[in-house]
DNA sequence: ATGAATGCCTA
DNA sequence: GTAGGCATTCATT
């Protein structure tokens, strides 16, 4: 029977030959070629020739015998870059998880531990592939049944391959390269011996050996050389000769094992290598469950004493009984009661969705969302969604679980969940907090905002207007029309066409943002005209025409989205649309706002706004007893700021010193660098490292406190806040200082913005439930990360103003007081102080 | 169709 | 310098 071929790949010349290849990167700037290539080059001949033993050989140190013998060797090289090196880890990830086997010996190069793997693999009988596209290993390929496969060209080599092109044994290949020298390994070889002269020697004695034997029969020139370079070839020869080393493994070894699919699937998002996970095979996945039909609760009094996981779909309800492991199905009769019931603890997946999905229906007993559990014990995955957490919790990949099966997966995530929450101190935060805010949410969705479109309507019809009037203008400065929504198109005109020198580079061009054309608009009146393009284009396709579609389709109210799993520090997001981002300045805004009215007869909006409720924080957490003080006396913060860092009385302080002052401070809670900030405020380094070093001798506990952020966050890798949100931040840890820059801003910036969404949620909580038990009318309609927004009867605005501010304020207690502005109106956008 | 890149709205 | 969502163009399945 004939036996198996073994694939021998050489590793390190396959990643250093990607990485010089293919330049790349995730977004976070993490290099990623080397990976990408190898992984490539391994799949094409995974799917090409279906191997069964394959061995990856890596060098292990550069410090091999080579060195020792020849101190030049490869000492041409420069240093392996770091960027490559820091992908050698990954790469051993990415074959291991491929069930590939990674073989190393210290002091040998890949080439030599190849030698060494053929031999043996062919005294067994095996035929060997060599996966490389160096020519050292060609003298492996003597032997039969050992061929090469050059990864770059896509081709195989064999013995008579070789020989019919170069009409000399492979083996000789190492006498070859003594004489002609290997300019990338530094091998010296014979000076005045070319490759053609080489190959003719060869071809002619076969050996070095045999040519000093006949060196007669040399030219007199030719003799010279030899004379000269005979110690320089014999070192050549010892250089470029494999060594075969002791290596445990032999080929039975290398039987490639089976894919880690979820290893590869964890590894290809963090490099961000979107069309590769197309790849990784999703193994069928076999439920062993029962699912039985029920008509009554009656087999269900059982399990009423445990919490129930369960799904709702369609009218039907499906719950998992983990006694007996079976699921039940519910049908319509005996849903109602189960969901009213609120001695029934539940669990699911959403409930949000579901209570939506029950539209009107009692939904109670709302007790443990595995999602939302998810997302507080690790706020950073890509999503949230069932299959994906059974993936990565319970290592099953399955691409869609049938609804049926569901509550069990549900049970299984719960059961761990419940567990880790508990010993990480999150339970409180969840039971209290988190779980529900989903009911409030819910009732913010589906009551929705009510939007009065003729007002949509006439405004667009002005900006229509000026639309064509900007466009127009902007022609006439280029002298033709083109794309204006193009900055690729934009860039050729203005830095081409015009001449005009550009100020700010991009990734594949010059930059034309508002910051470029603002400067630019100081000599040329093109640029005016398109930023005035680009605020009136952005207003009416981003808001104007998508909310005058949605609102249409829905009777003249707006059902946004409130996202509760979305940002990594604990903030709600909104969308579809996004009504955290609605305009607020500009010509226009205060028009489109007017639009948002109270679905009230004679109702109207209400908001309650923390003010400076982050700086508010930051002197909490910090304890700095100046930014206390400030808070405590009421004083403008940036103003007190400004007067701290100028050294000037606070009635002094002039409009440009505040305005630094706030920018120093928003860069505070941004965890931002000198660098960061000299950009910010257009001065130099020096001047912006002068603010921060000011600004920490005013605040000297903020910068205490930053320190020991970045001190914690090294250490354990996540940070918290003020009701013990984690954020995990990894890369804190990280060699890379780009990285670690980055994690360690976000560590200053994540207890700051999360404790907002903290306490903004306990407020949530507290006033949706005095709302409802006082049996107002007025409902919480909008959430803006520090602003709440209320639609309400007229006449409740003086006790609802009093719950508003009391509720959002007394949420918490902080070192510093809080404080809630209230305005109030016929629409968003006509708010006057209450 | 999908994703990257650019740009811009909010707190 | 933090955190989001979304529109558009343009190159690539």
């Amino acid at each position: 029977m004939p036996k198996d071929t073994v694939y021998l790949v050489d590793g390190t010349s396959l990643c250093y030959r990607s990485f010089f290849a293919i330049k790349l990167s995730n977004s976070k700037g993490l290099p990623t070629g080397s990976v990408y290539g190898v992984y490539q080059t391994l799949k094409r001949i995974l799917a090409k020739s279906k191997p069964l033993y394959m061995g990856f050989c890596f060098d292990v140190s550069r410090k091999t015998f080579r060195q020792e013998k020849f101190k030049e060797y490869k000492i041409q090289r420069p240093p392996t870059p770091d960027d490559l090196k820091s992908q050698i880890p990954l790469v051993k990830k990415l074959v291991t998880y491929l069930g590939i086997v990674i073989v190393e010996k210290e002091g040998f190069e890949a080439d030599d531990v190849i030698a060494s793997l053929c031999q043996k693999a062919v005294k067994d009988g095996h035929k060997v592939v060599i996966v490389t596209s160096d020519k050292d290993l060609i003298q492996l390929i003597g032997t039969d049944g050992v061929s090469i496969y050059n990864y770059h060209k896509d081709s195989f080599i064999t013995k008579e391959d070789f020989i019919r092109e170069n009409r000399f044994q492979p083996e000789a290949i190492i006498d070859y390269l003594a004489l002609c020298g290997d300019a990338s390994d530094n091998i010296p070889g014979a000076k005045g011996i070319g490759k053609i002269g080489a190959a003719k020697l060869i071809r002619e004695f076969e050996t070095v050996e045999n040519i000093f034997k006949n060196l007669d029969k040399l030219s007199p020139k030719m003799q010279e050389i030899f004379k000269i370079s005979k110690d320089s070839i014999a070192l050549s020869k010892e250089l470029v000769t494999l060594k075969a080393c002791d290596i445990d493994l032999d080929w039975q070894g290398l039987k490639i094992g089976p894919v880690d699919t979820k290893g590869l699937y964890d590894l290809f998002g963090e490099l961000e290598f979107k069309s590769f996970l197309k790849d990784i095979p999703a193994p069928s996945f076999k439920i062993d469950l029962e699912v039985k039909d029920s008509v009554c609760q009656e087999s269900l009094e059982n399990l009423v004493k445990e919490p129930l996981a369960l799904v709702v779909e369609k009218g039907q309800v499906f719950i998992y009984d983990p006694g007996k492991n079976l699921i039940y199905k519910l049908k319509a009769s005996g849903l109602k009661n189960i969901l009213a019931d609120s001695s029934l603890k539940k669990i699911s997946h959403g409930f949000k969705q579901e209570i939506l999905a029950a539209s009107s229906q009692d939904f109670e007993g709302i007790w443990f969302d595995t999602k939302i559990a998810a997302y507080l014990l690790d706020s950073n995955l890509a999503d949230y969604e069932l299959e994906s957490l059974v993936f990565r919790y319970l290592g099953k990949p399955i691409e869609k679980i049938p609804v049926e099966f569901k509550p069990y997966f549900i049970y299984k995530l719960y059961r761990q969940f419940s567990g880790e929450l508990k010993d990480q101190g999150l339970d409180k935060l969840f039971f209290q907090v988190e779980m529900p805010l989903i009911t409030v949410l819910s009732q913010m969705q589906e009551q929705g905002v009510r939007v009065q479109i003729n007002i949509l309507e006439e405004l667009l019809e002005k900006v229509d207007v000026e639309i064509e009037n900007s466009s127009q203008a902007v022609f006439k400065e280029a002298g033709h029309e083109f794309n204006l929504n193009s900055p690729k198109q934009l860039a050729v005109i203005l830095f081409q066409e015009l001449g005009i020198k550009p100020l700010k580079k991009t990734k594949t061009g010059y930059s034309t943002n508002e910051a470029v054309l603002e400067r630019l608009a100081l000599t040329y009146p093109i640029a005016a005209s398109l930023i005035e393009h680009r605020h009136l284009n952005k207003l009416k396709n981003t808001y104007i025409v998508p909310l005058i579609e949605q609102v249409k389709a829905n009777q003249g109210v707006l059902h946004t989205q409130f996202n509760q799993t979305a940002a990594g520090t604990g903030r709600l997001s909104s969308s579809s649309p996004n009504l955290q981002s609605i305009p607020q300045k500009g010509e226009f805004s205060e028009n489109l706002r007017r639009a948002f009215i109270s679905a009230f007869p004679q109702g109207c909006i209400l908001s309650g706004d923390y003010s400076q409720i982050e700086l508010r924080i930051l002197a909490h957490l910090s304890g700095d007893d100046n930014l206390i003080e400030a808070f405590s006396q009421d004083l403008d913060i940036h103003t007190h700021t400004a007067s701290l860092l100028f050294s000037v009385g606070l009635d002094k302080v002039s409009d440009l010193e505040r305005n630094i002052a706030k920018r120093v401070n928003f860069g505070i809670i941004y965890g931002m660098s000198s660098w960061g900030l000299a950009k910010e405020l257009g001065v130099d380094n020096i001047q912006a490292q002068n603010f921060i070093d000011d600004y920490f001798k005013r605040y000297p506990k903020v910068q205490e406190y930053i320190q020991n952020i970045h001190k914690q966050v090294k250490k354990t890798g996540f940070v918290e806040t003020i009701l013990g949100r984690r954020r995990y931040l990894p890369e804190a840890k990280s060699p890379n200082s780009q990285l670690q820059e980055f994690a360690l801003r976000q560590a200053v910036n994540a207890p700051i913005q999360g404790s907002c969404a903290d306490i903004i949620k306990l407020a949530m909580i507290k006033i949706n439930n005095q709302l409802i038990q006082d049996k107002f009318q007025a409902k919480l309609i909008i959430q803006i990360h520090d602003e709440l927004i209320f639609d309400l009867p007229q006449d409740e605005l003086k006790k609802v103003s009093a719950i508003v501010k009391e509720g959002m304020e007394g949420s918490i207690t902080l070192k510093v007081p809080v404080q809630v502005n209230l305005e109030a109106g016929k629409n968003w956008g006509q708010l006057k102080e209450v």
